[in-house]
DNA sequence: CGACACATGTAACACGTTACATGATTTG
DNA sequence: CAAATCATGTAACGTGTTACATGTGTCG
């Protein structure tokens, strides 16, 4: 639903045509989520299907213009005013995956955090390259800001919550083995999986 | 691609039919990600379609059982050992409603972030109650812990971005105030918005 | 002229999701 | 017996995504 609101929301603030509203769009994301045309022009069919936007024909460019409904502009508010749906969370694939690989023996934990680690303190990086742009005050820059500082956020919530896993792994290691034979804490931290099997 | 991914994971295990596949999925999840028994049939229609599982028939109980092939072995390896795709990172709806907020004038970004918080908080919660059990040593609850654990370390940083947010559009509305009239820092909070229009 | 950006669209497909149909088995 | 759970599937639809076709205008 994600492009259809931000469709529906930026037709609200005036009529706008499909390029124009790609436009606007990474403009106001920094091109971090680019938005194929193709996928404008088949959404903005579908509003207009549900009646919540209107095709206004051509306007004096040559330029296929919509324009938002009352229905569009009664969802656009609904959309704003209600919070993004947690009632079922989206499913998140890391977390899936490390679920499956602490519990599929063939696997190695260890390396899959490891490895995820240093990918997503890469990406870490580049966004804060990207940083250094994107600190003006008009609109679009703020906005553009935000959701880099969003996706920061979100890098390192991750990379704490891997580096949380490892512990948790490495302390259920160690009580396995602690129980089978009388091993230290000590425990490697490559050694934390391949127990099983 | 999750779901896909992690029934082809649990296939690794050993052969199984399509309902065991969904309790084992919940299990290792906690239910967090219900998952719809028509969506596994599904699913492991389109798997076998791209030879990644096969249907062994019925077995000994009648069971539909399906196991994976050695291409489908190579996939799971792959989804494994390597991390998940940050080149696109996925689209949130929570930032791209924020980033349009910000530059669709008849919006009240404050309030928008209020209510979001109420609600991330109000998760936040639920997550620590649910917390209390799932605290066991076996690979389930295990799997399940880091996943509530997920949710909690991303809702946190949902909260503190929207923290930031505020304080951002805050800076930006007292520097604007401060070019136009000659208004203090105190700026109330709800009136970060309703300038324009 | 040729390459490139602008502009509109269509077709096909991927995954996810729900609702429904159908039947066997278990259990209160 | 009735209700619930187990179990397998299908049909239909939603969004997102890509690839392609097509044409105009611009600029080096």
């Amino acid at each position: 639903m994600s492009v259809r609101n931000a469709l529906l929301a930026l037709l609200e603030q005036g009529p706008r045509y499909g390029y124009q509203l790609r436009a606007e769009f990474e403009d106001r994301t920094g091109g971090t989520w680019p938005l194929n045309v193709g996928q404008v022009y088949t959404t903005l069919a579908r509003l207009e299907r549900d009646g919540l936007v209107e095709g206004k024909g051509e306007d004096g460019d040559g330029h296929v213009v919509y324009a938002v409904t009352a229905r569009g502009r009664e969802e656009v508010v609904a959309w704003f005013s209600s919070p993004v749906p947690r009632t079922q969370p989206p499913r998140e694939e890391l977390a899936i995956k490390l679920a499956l690989a602490v519990s599929v023996p063939a696997v190695d934990v260890g390396t899959v955090i490891q490895q995820q680690r240093s990918a997503t303190m890469a990406a870490l990086q580049d966004y804060t390259r990207l940083k250094r742009r994107a600190t003006g005050d008009d609109p679009h820059e703020l906005a553009w800001g935000l959701v880099l500082d969003s996706l920061v956020f979100n890098a390192e919530a991750e990379i704490r919550w891997l580096d949380h896993c490892e512990a948790r792994l490495r302390r259920a290691a160690s009580e396995r083995d602690g129980r089978a034979s009388a091993s230290v804490e000590t425990a490697e931290t490559t050694s934390s999986q391949e127990v099983a099997r």
